[in-house]
DNA sequence: CTATATATTGAATAAATACTCAGATATTTC
DNA sequence: GAAATATCTGAGTATTTATTCAATATATAG
C-alpha cells in the first residue's frame, strides 16, 4: 500500500527476554515443561500442553524457543549441570584423600545422588526424551570428563586404570540407574543393592 | 434398499491368515517393520512405511494387525525368545557345572551373546520404542526369571544369593548392553570390558 | 463353473500437534 | 504522552500419520 513504513518483524522472532516480565514467562515454560516432562513422560509434552500449563499462549513459547526440542535443551542443561556440580565436588574430596577405595564411596554416592534428586526427570531425559546428536554429545561429554577424573584419581594405585575407570564408572551410574529410577520390580531394596555395589567395585580395584 | 443379504463385514476384522499367501503377507509385514526399527529407529515406524517397505498396502497391515502396537508384540515376542533361548541352554549348561566360576561365565557369555546377535534391533526394543504395560511387564519378567535361575545356582555358594545375583545379572545386562549397544564413544574396546567385567563378577561372588 | 470365503488395494478420513501471524496490550524511552 | 519497543494472544495453517472402507481380485468349495 502506500504505507511504505511497514515494520516487517522477522518471521521467527526468538526473542531473548529483556524484561522481567518475559524472563519469568520463560522461567514458568521450562517450569512447566520440566513438571510435563517428569511427571507424564516425552509423549505428553506438546507444545500446548506447556503453554496451557504454564497459564500461557502457545505464541509465547514460540517467541522464545524456535522448537521444542529448544526447550529440552535448556531442560537438559540445567541436569547435566548439577550432575557436574557433584562431580566436581567429588573431584575436590578425592583430591584430599586420593586412596581407591575413597574414589569408589564418592563415585557410588555421587551417581545416587544423580539418580534420587529428581528420579523421574533423569528417566525422560537419559531413556524418553529422543535426544539429539548434540545433546547426546553433551550427555557423553559429561560421562567422558568423569571417566577421566577416575582415571586419574585411579592411576598411582592401579594398571590399566582406564579400563577400570570404565568399569567403575558405568557400573555406578547403570546400577544405580536401574534400582533407583527404572520401576523393575527389584527384588532387594535400592540401599542394599548400592551398598553391595560398593563393596563389589571395592574389592575390584583393591584386589586388580 | 430391498436387498435384505447384505453382508455385513465387522467394523475391524483382523483376521488370523489362512491361506500361504496371507501367511507370507504378515510374515513380510513383520519383517518390514523389524529393519525398520533395526535400521531408523521409532521414529521412522509408522503404518505407511512399514507397508510400503513391505510391498503391500496400508490396508493388508490393518487386516492382520489391529495397530501398530500389535506388531511391536509380535517382534518383542520373537526377541525375548531368542533370550529365553540363551537362558535356557545356560542353565542346562550350570546344572552340569554348578560352580560359582561358571555361573558368572555363563551369565557374562549369555548377556554378549544377547547383545550381539541384532545390536540394533535390541536397543531400539530397549531404549526407542514406548513399551506398553503389558510389554513391559513380559520383559521385567524374563530379567526376574534370569534372577532367579541365577540366585537358585549361587544359593548352595555364598550368602544371601537373591542380592548377588541382583547385583551379577544387573551389572551384566547394563555394561555389556552400554559397551556392544549403545553408541557411546567407549574408551576401551568391548572385548577387554566384557572380560574385565566377567573378572570383576568372579572375584566378587568367590570372595563374598 | 458359480458361489462363497479369503485377501488386497489405496484414496479418503480423522486426529494430533508443531508452528505462524496479525492484531492486541504492556513497558520503556524521549 | 506519544512514539518505539517488547510482550502476549490464540485461532488458524500445515503436516504427519494412524486408521477405515468400499471396491477389486484371488483362492477354494460344492
Amino acid at each position: 500500500m502506500t504505507n511504505a513504513t511497514t515494520k516487517k518483524r522477522p518471521r521467527k522472532p526468538v526473542r531473548t527476554a529483556k524484561q522481567r516480565r518475559s524472563k519469568e514467562t520463560v522461567e514458568v515454560i521450562l517450569e512447566s515443561a520440566t513438571r510435563i516432562l517428569s511427571d507424564h513422560g516425552w509423549a505428553a509434552l506438546n507444545t500446548n500442553a506447556i503453554a496451557k500449563r504454564a497459564g500461557v499462549s502457545v505464541g509465547s513459547v514460540y517467541e522464545y524457543f524456535p522448537n521444542k526440542h529448544a526447550i529440552i535443551d535448556i531442560i537438559l542443561d540445567r541436569h547435566l549441570a548439577q550432575g557436574e556440580a557433584l562431580i566436581n565436588h567429588g573431584a575436590s574430596v578425592i583430591s584430599d584423600n586420593p586412596s581407591a577405595e575413597a574414589v569408589v564411596q564418592i563415585l557410588v554416592a555421587g551417581f545416587v545422588g544423580i539418580h534420587s534428586d529428581d528420579p523421574k526427570l533423569h528417566r525422560a531425559l537419559s531413556s524418553d526424551v529422543p535426544l539429539n546428536g548434540a545433546q547426546q554429545n553433551r550427555v557423553d561429554a559429561v560421562r567422558a570428563k568423569i571417566i577421566n577424573l577416575t582415571s586419574a584419581a585411579l592411576s598411582t594405585h592401579v594398571k590399566d586404570p582406564k579400563t577400570k575407570a570404565t568399569l567403575l564408572v558405568d557400573a555406578a551410574d547403570a546400577l544405580t540407574h536401574r534400582w533407583l529410577v527404572d520401576e523393575v520390580g527389584v527384588p532387594v531394596s535400592a540401599e542394599v543393592l548400592s551398598n553391595e555395589l560398593e563393596n563389589m567395585l571395592r574389592l575390584y580395584v583393591l584386589t586388580a
